[in-house]
Formats: structure tokens, C-alpha cells, sequence
DNA sequence: ACAGGGTCTGATCGATTGATCAAGATGGGG
DNA sequence: CCCCATCTTGATCAATCGATCAGACCCTGT
């Protein structure tokens, strides 16, 4: 199969270019984003950037394809082993792993936070391609906990929404409150998850 | 008196174009707004911008304490009535003011947001122009409602940034959850209040 | 009537943007 | 060996960016 020299180093220059591009996204958004910044962030020529992937939009959408098949992979793997435990139990172990991925990268809730803000085409895109599903899988296990009584009642919508907002606005805004608690303020993951549990679940119950 | 047609006039033209400035930073983020998109929704030239403003930095600090003197007037006149009351009642009534603010208009929310994820002069400025005193003064009053035990106990910043996060991400992302929901899910400040109240405080209480 | 300050516009600057293209570099299969 | 597909680069395009400047417009005070 070789494929290891010329078609590696593709490999290797493509998830160069996935990284940087995902890094500059989060952080400046679509428009303030600039090819020729991710090219040198990746190291690569900037007509590189465009060879691989046609165009600024179709680099974005990479991005978004390589950012929630990282979240559907860990979701999976979270929930494999609750498979077939109560709906909290579920409920807890998607909300546990969405935290501790936020905690170790919060670029996907930063892009989304940008996205989400306004209705255009990359939006569109967006919740057809990934959002969708993930938020009707979602509200379908928040509304089961509904009917067992171990979910909080109330728009189930509104609940997905707060969950998402506490687990990654204190990630995403990391630097705004270093600055202002005057760095460093570790925000521990396991506090969130208790907020997040005491928001959803209509009483304490151990993890364990 | 006089002062009505050409300084009434200039005073219009500022006042519109900080508030399409407004629009545009929100949505777009500062780098990815422009000043001829900003003076066209306006209604006027470009070069009047930069003629009122200097530049586009000082256009978007122009914005910023537009939009800051709005919340602390609104957050002021709200905790006024209950400025003898408990910790608890004057914390619910910054809270139901800020909800109300986020309902209304979410650019705020969306431009601090987005600032807040890269530490640059803008942030800098904001922190220590704006978001410093209100953070201190948010994070004591609930430093004073966890003493007196009616504050759900834990890291104070963490209460606060979560506050701020269920509060303003569902108005934030409103055009997002349009598309997701199928216009028009309309979400209900009320419902928001409660949910925040189930959070921050350690017993149900009437609110009146 | 006239001078003068404040307001506003259109033209224009150099820099940067996303995108295109031709040419070079590289390595495997005939 | 040479050929060819793939990968990569530098030059360059038109469009747009923030910013500057000269001049027109309007109102007020004298």
C-alpha cells in the first residue's frame, strides 16, 4: 500500500492546515480570519491552502467535519459503556464528556458561539450537516428524563441550551477571565459538572 | 435653546452609526465588520465615520460605552427599589434586568463574547474600562449571599459566568435555535429567570 | 453680506483580502 | 531510463480594507 513520502506529507500539510484554520476561526471568526495567517500558521503556502480545499468556506466546513467527529467519537465512546444503564446515567455520561471536551479545547464552542449568531449560508450548513441531529438525539434524552421524572421540567430546548452554554462559555472565555480574576483561575471541570447536575436533575444522586 | 438642525443633525449620524457599528460588531466580529458595510446601513459616507471617531478602535469603544451605560443605568434603576432589601432580592433583581436587557437586545452579550476569547488591547481595554467593576461587584454580592447561606455554595466566578452564560446564550444564538426549532421558538425570559434562580440559589423563594 | 467653524461627501492612498495560474519539485510505475 | 500524477510554491489578479485629504455644504455670529 506504501503511501508513506508523498501522500503522508499531504496528510501531514491537510491537518496542518485543520488545526491552524480551526484555531483562527475560533478566535477572529469566518470573515476576520485570514487564508494567508492560517498558511503561515500551518507553515505552507498559501496557494497550498486552497489546493487542498478549493476555498475559504470549504476549509471552514473541514474544520466543522473534523471538530464533531471529534465530539461524536467521544460522545460514543462516553456512552458505550451506559448503553444500556437508566436515562441519567446516559444523560450524565454525553454531559460529562462534552465538559471534559470543552475543558481540553473549547474551539468548537467558540466557532459555534460565532456561527450561530446570525443566519447565513455556513449556518445553514451547520445545523443540516451536524447540529441537527445532535440536538434532536439531545432533547430526545432530556425529554425520556422528563417522562421518568429525573429531569428538571421546562423547555427541553432551553435546557440543552444552558447545558451547553455553562460547560463552554467558561472555557471559551478563558482569557477574559484570567484577565479579569488575574490569571491563573483554573476552572476545574468537575465543578461544572455538579453546576450542570444540580441545574438538570431534579435531586442530588451519587456517581457512582 | 437652538442646537436643533445641524448639532441634532450630527448628533443623529453619530448616533446611528454606533448603532449599526453595534449590529455589525456583534454579528460579524470587529475585524470581520466593516466601516463602509457600518456607514451604509448607516445612511452616510464612510470618511463621516472616521470623521466622528478617529478610527475604527475608537468607533468600537464608542459602541462599547453605548452599550455598557445602558446596562448599568437599567441595572441601577432595577436594584434601586430594593437597595434596604436582602442580598437575595437585590441579586434577583440585577438578574431579572440583565435577563431583560439580553431579551431586548443581545448584541451586548454577543460583542463581550466574542472579545473575550483572545486577549488582545481590545479585551484589555473592555476589562479594565468595563467588565472589572461589574465583576467585582457581581462576584461579592454573591460572596455575601453564600455567607449568608441563601447562595448555592462554590466558586464564585464560576456562578457568575454561568449566570451570564444561560442568560445571554439563548438570545445570543437565537437565529441558530430558529433554525434548529423551525421558526419560531420563542424563548421566554421568565422561564430563563427560573431556571437561573434554581441554579445561584440554595431554596425556592416567591418572588414578590 | 461675509467670515468661520462644524458637518459631510467623493476621490484616493497603500495594504491586505480570497482566488487563480504557471511552473517547479517529488516520487512511483511503465 | 522517462513519464505522469500529485504536491507545493511564488507571482499575480480584482476586490475590499482602514485611513487620509481637499472641497462642498450649512448654520451661526458679527
Amino acid at each position: 500500500m506504501s503511501a508513506l513520502k508523498s501522500p503522508a506529507s499531504s496528510a501531514d500539510a491537510r491537518d496542518r492546515i485543520v488545526s491552524a484554520a480551526r484555531r483562527s476561526f475560533a478566535t477572529a471568526g469566518f470573515e476576520g480570519a485570514s487564508t494567508r495567517q492560517i498558511a503561515a500558521d500551518a507553515g505552507v503556502a498559501q496557494s497550498l491552502l486552497l489546493y487542498h480545499f478549493g476555498s475559504k468556506d470549504a476549509l471552514w466546513r473541514a474544520v466543522m467535519d473534523a471538530l464533531f467527529e471529534n465530539l461524536r467519537s467521544r460522545v460514543a465512546t462516553a456512552t458505550r459503556e451506559v448503553r444500556d444503564g437508566t436515562v441519567r446515567e446516559r444523560l450524565e455520561a454525553a454531559v460529562r464528556a462534552f465538559i471534559d471536551l470543552c475543558a481540553e479545547d473549547a474551539d468548537l464552542h467558540r466557532i459555534i458561539t460565532i456561527e450561530g449568531r446570525h443566519q447565513n449560508e455556513r449556518l445553514k450548513w451547520l445545523v443540516e450537516k451536524h447540529l441537527r441531529d445532535n440536538y434532536r438525539a439531545s432533547v430526545d434524552l432530556i425529554r425520556q428524563g422528563q417522562a421518568e421524572g429525573c429531569v428538571r421540567a421546562g423547555d427541553p430546548t432551553l435546557l440543552y441550551y444552558s447545558f451547553i452554554a455553562i460547560a463552554g462559555t467558561t472555557f471559551s472565555l478563558a482569557p477574559e477571565i484570567g484577565l479579569l480574576t488575574g490569571n491563573e483561575h483554573a476552572v476545574d471541570p468537575r465543578a461544572i459538572e455538579a453546576l450542570i447536575t444540580a441545574l438538570m436533575f431534579t435531586q442530588a444522586q451519587g456517581s457512582g
